[in-house]
DNA sequence: GGATGTCTGTTCATTATTGAACAGCATATG
DNA sequence: CATATGCTGTTCAATAATGAACAGACATCC
């Protein structure tokens, strides 16, 4: 039944994956955690079974050769099947040990994730949580993660999201920024206060903060994690939109309108179909979920005492 | 970007495939061409790495579990894509060179396709050809051979089929069970004489001789290689179809019916379109064509020296 | 120019994988 | 009942794959 007489081995396959779709050796290298002569010693077998140069050197790393694109399609069905294979048998796992792993926000991680999973470990020893942060909305998607936990609700029809709750946020500064420059108008816009915002938009895909135009603020930093841009508020570079838990608990900044109710936005927890009935899945799913039933006030409208200090203060 | 921590080998899904397949370890390594002992190993192995026990201990043989058939779809894509792969890059080998995998039946491949890759192979040392004999159709689309000489068009739309000629068949029978039994008149059946057929049909299948009924005809003998059947004709066991540069070749049998003219059939070349580039294809499939061409007259209608001897013999 | 970083190719010691040989067990076969 | 056959599991020596370390090439930055 075999039918070659040197069979190949249907792992070069990644290999060559890697190198054609970073373009060197060493970056595939790195992506697959081997040293980057096994890359090149793989792909060179891998060549010779086949019979075929799949790959060719040009001054700026490797680039597919005719042959390498006619089979690259056979192999990413390779590649989508393994990874199907891959996760239908972590779905069937009925034990609660191995890796989950997660993503959200920083902040999220920090309020709600961290101590949740602290809390789970004690029960779990055999569980590890590998914990990716940042704001892709495309990790569960493509299977880079088990579980997100996100503040929009995905559209891709294989992914099953349960909703947890919602999370408030409120504009933050310096208590001296407010002084220097004044307290913005609630419903007069943000034009001449310097903003903190995320990177991805050039304050053209997110132009409103709180429901406020963004038009003619000066943007002082730009950065994708929420805990920086706080920092930020609190060296007194200027307004940042910040969850209300996040915000509350610093002492270094107060809330620019500290009786507007926070602006909500509902959080999702984000799991592939086929991870649903895995025991481990399960088990984290419910602790994050818990978790956040149990701070389902702070989340939405951070730490009431503080506020009305900061209220108080920022009366005076 | 790597997805696990422990990366699973997908090499490993063809042990689980084989070892599904054919129930045992030991022949799953047959059929891998390793020790049964690596088979085990990496089959644990995959099973840790997924976290779920794929196979199960029977009284006969390993069987899937529920988790086992849950991914044989995505281990048979995988498989499948593997397949894909190999042939599209094997048709993209401009060399001339390697192995080709030939299958035919007995009959051809001794009067056709051994002389054919003899001469071929002066000329391509370094070409090697694995001649797979037997009457399967199913070969050329599963991929067990490159190359298929057969005297029946499959209908499959990947491959790609060129018609070589025709070859003549006629009945023979020893001189000896000829005298002993008589000459079957031409129309009248073959009833009350004994017949050499193929296995494969209880005589339901192929109920005919050149058109001959085998209503109460006796089955002597019954087997797919025609070169047994010839020899089994030979040692007077009865009457068998062959095709005539087969029987005309041999001193011991004769035509039944000498003048009358052979039936013909339609012998095919048959290649996976993928293949239909291969420089190494290319150079087999025209050596056989060119070999069938100069034979074109024996191949439909024997040897005609013997044809009128044993005309001559049987007229006495 | 010199320094720095990234990349590839080579060598060699370490490590992991492999299969031959043997033993135990079950099932046919005479 | 003895024998033969086929399968699995274990041990250990031989083999194959791996990566750390180094060297050379190339580009970029100061």
């Amino acid at each position: 039944m075999n039918r070659h007489p040197a069979t190949w081995q249907w792992d070069d396959v990644r290999f060559f994956l890697a190198v054609a779709r970073t373009g060197s050796l060493s970056s595939a290298a790195r992506m697959l955690r081997v040293g980057h002569v096994t890359v090149g010693r793989r792909i060179a077998l891998l060549e010779k079974r086949l019979g075929v140069v799949l790959l060719s050197r040009t001054p700026d790393g490797f680039s597919t050769t005719l042959a390498g694109q006619a089979i690259l399609q056979q192999c990413a069905a390779m590649e989508s099947a393994a990874l199907d294979l891959e996760r239908i048998a972590a779905g069937r796992d009925s034990r609660v040990s191995g890796t989950v792993r997660l993503t959200t926000t920083e902040a999220l991680a920090h309020q709600l994730v961290v101590p949740a999973i602290s809390a789970l470990r004690q029960a779990h020893p055999e569980l590890q949580i590998d914990l990716t942060l940042g704001v892709r909305v495309l990790d569960i998607a493509r299977r880079d993660a088990d579980i997100a936990i996100r503040l929009a609700r995905p559209a891709t029809p294989e992914l099953v999201c349960r909703k947890l709750g919602e999370v408030g946020s409120s504009l933050y500064a310096s208590r001296r920024y407010l002084a220097k420059h004044g307290t913005p108008r609630r419903g007069q816009g943000l034009g001449d206060f310097d903003v903190i915002t995320y990177t991805g938009a050039p304050a053209a895909a997110r132009p409103f903060f709180m429901g406020e135009s963004l038009e003619g603020a000066r943007v002082a930093t730009r950065c994708d994690n929420p805990l920086v841009q706080m920092r930020a508020a609190a060296d007194h570079s200027g307004i940042a939109e910040l969850a209300c838990f996040l915000g509350d608990a610093e002492p270094d900044v107060v809330r620019v309108w500290p009786d507007e109710p926070p602006a909500l936005r509902t959080a999702w927890l984000v799991v592939h179909q086929d991870l649903r009935r895995s025991a481990r899945i399960k088990v984290v799913a419910s602790a994050i979920t818990d978790a956040f039933h149990r701070q389902l006030a702070t989340l939405r409208n951070g730490h009431a005492v503080k506020r009305s200090a900061a209220a108080a203060l920022a009366r005076t």
